[in-house]
This record gives structure tokens, C-alpha cells and sequence, in this order.
DNA sequence: CAAAGTAGTGGACAAAGTCCACCATTATGA
DNA sequence: TCATAATGGTGGACTTTGTCCACTACTTTG
């Protein structure tokens, strides 16, 4: 068991990390999205034809929420909706080509940001991190 | 330097710990409580006599945002404030006793939350988790 | 086929935080 | 030393982000 140092530790990098990873989501990258309107448009971007309840369900969001955003970013271009061949409530969302451009542009961007956060380190500490992260990623996500 | 798909799981990772401090960080632990009124409570617990200002600049918030925080506080007698000798603007702002019972309970239950989250781990996975964590907290933020 | 459930939308509201203006006081520099 | 700028603290007005509920249209289930 950890002792009460270590656990102050682990709260300390967590108030450090929320900081951070409050940054790095705020206002995201130069577009004007903010950090759920450009999750939402990553997920359409990474699995066109999503249904709004499949991409609210899949984000955590309100589907009342997640379908005010939606009809915001039809409004603008980003997407349009196409009615479900097999449900007729349903309908399945696709990135314009303005909405694609988009997304490409926030992935380069969510990129450039980590690669941008670790610039001052050494090849081999930007190996050390890296190891790190996948270490609490398996350990607390148990991923493959 | 990273390549692609390290970056990707990087994200990845600060995907899902950003949704499990989202949770942590959330309704803090049965107290009445919101994550920066916590925050602003345990501040004030482990550095008595700080400022409002102080207050604000430690904790990144607007200052008018935390005179209303505190000034809430003060109503429901989780602090008094004094003036300071030195200048009149300014004030000293000290917990009352009911004030300090809820920090400590904060910070009680700060520390089980950490262990609950590590529960299901074996004490070298524990162990490893926090030697995890040392490693980015000291490449990123780079304390001691 | 009746009843229960689901997709999607909108209204009303709340929590959290930002921005601006202001007063009182303090610090600065010509 | 005095005008000017800067700072501590507060409040009003507003925005952003999200929650909760109710409702319609359709679909599924027993």
C-alpha cells in the first residue's frame, strides 16, 4: 500500500495534471471550437455515419446537448444529417467537406500540442514520458 | 522524438484521465462542496493568513470569482476575514473551526479517493503507478 | 395490438466562470 | 510632493457549458 506521502504526491501531480490538461482542452487550437464541440467532430471525423444518440452516448453527453451542438454545426456548414434507412426517428451524421477540413485540422493540431508540451525534453526523456503515460493507461484503464 | 502513433496513445491517455479527474474533481467527495470551492478550502487549510488575491493568483482564478466564493464561505461561517495591519486595502482570511473540520474531511477523503481508485492493483502495480506518476510529474512540472 | 421503450428536439434552468467598472488605498517617478 | 499609475477587493451583467424535463414520432416487445 502506498503511504501518505506517496498518496499527497499522487494528488499533487493530479491538481498539476488538471491544470494542464484544462489548458491543453480550453479553447482548442485557433479554431473555434470549444473542447466537446471538437471531441464531437473528431468522433464524426473518425466514424462517419454515427448516429447523434451513438456519438452522445459514446462522449458521455447529454443527448439534448449533443443535439443543440449538432444542429449548430449543420447551421454552419460542418455537417448534414442523412434519415436512416432502417429507423426513421434515426438519423446518420456526415462531415461536409468544410467539417472534414476541420477535424484534419484539430487532429494536426491536438498533435502539434503534445508535441509542442514535451519540446524540452531529450529524446530520451520524451521515451520516458511516453512509457510512463502507457504504464497509468494500463494500469488504470486496461487498455489492450 | 515521438512518432505518430505514440502521440495518439498520448492523447489517448489524457482522454481518459482528463474523464477520471472529471469525476475526482466533480461533487467532491459528500461534502457540499464544488472542485474549486474544495480547492479554495484546502488552500486556505494549509496556508492560513493568505489573501484573497493571493488566493486567487495560487489557484489560477478570476478575483472577482473568488471575493464571491469566499464572501459565500464567510455567510456560511467557514471563515472570517481580518484586516491587514500593513495595508488597508487588504484582507487576512483565516478558516473558523467549522471551516477547518470540513479542509480536513476534504483532505481525508482527497487521500481515499486516490487509494479507492487504486484498489483493485497489486501493491507493486501501486507501487509502479506512483513511480509512473513521479516520472511525469518531474518531466512536466519538474519538482524535485 | 397495447404498452413500453428509444431517437431526437426544445424549453427552462443552473453552475461555473469571465469581463468590466468601480472605490479605496498604496506605490511610483518627475 | 503631488499627480498618476497600479493594486486589493467587490459587484453587476453576461457567457459558456451543461442538466433536467417533457414531448413527438417512431419502433420493439409480449
Amino acid at each position: 500500500m502506498l503511504d501518505r506521502n506517496e498518496i499527497t504526491s499522487i494528488r499533487s501531480f493530479n491538481r498539476n495534471y488538471t491544470k494542464l490538461l484544462g489548458i491543453l482542452n480550453k479553447r482548442v487550437l485557433d479554431t473555434p471550437l470549444s473542447w466537446t464541440e471538437g471531441r464531437i467532430i473528431l468522433e464524426i471525423y473518425f466514424n462517419q455515419d454515427k448516429t447523434p444518440i451513438e456519438v452522445a452516448n459514446h462522449l458521455n453527453l447529454d443527448k439534448s446537448y449533443t443535439s443543440r451542438i449538432l444542429k449548430r454545426f449543420e447551421k454552419n456548414e460542418l455537417l448534414y444529417k442523412s434519415p436512416s434507412s432502417t429507423d426513421l426517428r434515426s438519423k446518420k451524421i456526415h462531415l461536409t467537406t468544410k467539417g472534414t477540413k476541420l477535424a484534419q485540422q484539430l487532429d494536426e493540431r491536438s498533435d502539434q500540442q503534445i508535441k509542442d508540451l514535451l519540446i524540452n525534453l531529450s529524446p530520451q526523456q520524451q521515451q520516458e514520458f511516453y512509457e510512463a503515460v502507457e504504464t497509468i493507461d494500463k494500469l488504470l484503464f486496461n487498455r489492450k
